[in-house]
DNA sequence: TTGAAAGCGCTAACAA
DNA sequence: TTGTTAGCGCTTTCAA
């Protein structure tokens, strides 16, 4: 099952009755820098035209130890939000005529680990990593001779390159819209504490209500982990708890979300005035019976940042200045009463 | 940006004090196949694993001319079809020790092409498409020293390896129960009229309609693409037509229903007894006002065929009997009365 | 039981 | 203007 009349740099050097050095010089463009003739550079390059020659992949990650080929690092495929961030990547890349592997973690340090190491092996150039490590030492290590570009997540508190999503701010608003319909019970739910969206999401939650006058009882707050059956567990408990469904409900993300939403279905007497908001956004919320406001990050930028940030890192190791970016999220408002609201809180808030 | 300190079988061996052979062999295993003293293996092993030794992949890979990666060429990675398909055969390959590339089609042949192109230039050991294409020409070379598994969609009437959903049994009895309540108006509504899946939907939908004794019109059927702009237009289109939404409707695929939803979202007069049903599944469409009967491909099984038969042919090339299998699809209710006759229907047509 | 040597396909000094 | 040569890291005869 070998590659058939693969034809090698050695092939076409005999057919052109030149060497192969100089049948590479040609093939990489190089002809003319090295005052190939012009006449041995068209025989150089017809010849490898007619047979379609193709050099070998390997063979030059070997020699210069270089594979054109990057590693993305993932959760989940299935995330409509990791999914995006792949998607963008992957044509930004592909334009670039680097190639993306993307390895998925399952959100599993010790997977991570592995999925990371075997990216490695294959000497990818570069890494954008969105990690469900919550400390960076590997990847410092890592960074010291393949640059990694964190995204979406800040590990720990690490100083590597990021992109990420303000999702602080846009928490804030959209919570402190949400606070002033019901100061007196709105809940959150969230994901693994560790994860600095999740503290960003948390300190967005606490800020808003504050800004709403409102007072936090610590029972509004639930964490766990991102999968959606946490989401489904959390929004049992507290509707048992209650006896009925909360007034307010903030989800952390979109796949917690998805798990209340479970919940809801099986139990449609809780949808009884719940209102409900998530940070992530999806176009199919937008023909969900319960008006849910949602946070939209940009997919568009952060790959793009992250696109940018690790092509300058790939090219010369002297690093930016703003290692750190933050994108704007953008609040899709579907509830109309918030709505109405969050036109008015902005336009009190603004200077005249 | 070099590797550092990264160490080479030759350091291992200059270290152990043997050669790069005996090193080789005994990283191998095959240390005890050519009678390496225990104690020589010992020195190595224990060098090796106290210099993290990790063999350099593309070196291999040149000597030896397999990658240990295999392509899968997929429209979009963001299409939850697909999404779920590269998920369960990532992690398939990953546990089985093969790296898997993931190239995007965009759903356009030409760059189907060229991302083929890319795929094979780095020695891909084996080739898993989603294809874009309607001729199998190009793939039958490559199938004859790569072998290519077609995932989902027969390219043209290909003999290649192919692993599918049966689309057209599944929708036949589906629109069977949907044309039976509203035997006077049943639309339907397609991607590209020459991929099979279209094709074989198509199929289904008619055999449906005469199962249910109900006598096609033509102008129920339109066809365009799968992007689900295509699913807008056409909602629009008939929409118009009609001053009013048809009875009945059956999309052909997941994005072209989330065009026409996000028609109906626009015009919510619309929905007004409208009833909705379409390939493919999504978790979401559970929490929908309106109850959409759908038709679930069975992911893993479609995956864990793809993956079985193209490990067994990048093995030996000796293919197996069964060159093609067809997954059964689920048809998930959703529709009261679609339920209520569904089970009647399924009863009458029992033997006893 | 181990080592020497060749070569996978390519690039880049250095010569000519 | 072009060719010679060495070597990237690895595996695999063949010889010792």
């Amino acid at each position: 099952m070998k590659q058939p009349n693969r034809i090698t740099i050695s092939n076409i050097a005999e057919l052109a009755g030149v060497s192969k050095a100089t049948a590479s010089l040609v093939l990489n463009g190089k002809g003319d820098e090295y005052r190939v003739s012009e006449e041995t550079q068209q025989r150089i390059l017809s010849i490898a035209e007619e047979h379609r020659y193709q050099p070998s992949f390997h063979a030059r990650a070997l020699r210069s130890s270089r594979s054109h080929t990057i590693g993305l690092v993932i959760p989940f495929l299935t995330q409509f939000t990791n999914a995006s961030l792949a998607r963008e990547l992957e044509s930004l890349f592909r334009n670039a005529g680097i190639q993306i592997i993307i390895a998925c973690s399952d959100e599993d340090p010790e997977q991570e680990k592995l999925v990371v190491n075997n990216l490695l092996q294959r000497q990818v150039d570069g890494l954008i990593v969105i990690s469900s490590n919550s400390s960076d030492e590997a990847y410092s290590k890592i960074h010291s001779y393949v640059p990694v570009v964190q995204l979406g997540r800040q590990i720990g508190d690490s100083s590597l390159p990021l992109i990420m999503t303000d999702a602080e701010s846009s928490t804030t608003s959209l919570i402190q819209v949400l606070a002033t319909q019901h100061p007196d019970e709105i809940y959150y739910f969230g994901g693994e504490p560790t994860l600095t969206p999740s503290k960003q999401r948390l300190a967005g939650y606490k800020q808003g209500l504050q800004q709403a006058g409102v007072s936090l009882r610590p029972e509004w707050i639930r964490q766990r982990n991102f999968f959606s059956y946490s989401g489904y567990d959390m929004m049992e408990e507290v509707c048992n708890e209650l006896g009925r469904p909360p007034k307010a409900l903030f989800t952390a993300s979109f796949s917690l979300l998805e798990g209340v939403l479970q919940y809801l279905n099986q139990n449609p007497e809780m949808q009884q005035g719940l209102h409900l908001a998530s940070f992530d956004d999806h176009e199919l919320l937008d023909f969900m019976p319960l008006r849910i406001d949602s946070i939209a990050q940009d997919y568009t930028a952060l790959a793009f940042n992250a696109f940018t940030m690790l092509m300058a890192l790939m090219e010369d190791k002297a690093v930016l200045p703003p290692t750190m970016q933050t994108i704007p999220a953008r609040i899709r408002w579907r509830h109309p009463e918030s709505r109405r609201l969050s036109k008015q809180i902005t336009t009190e808030s603004l200077p005249k």
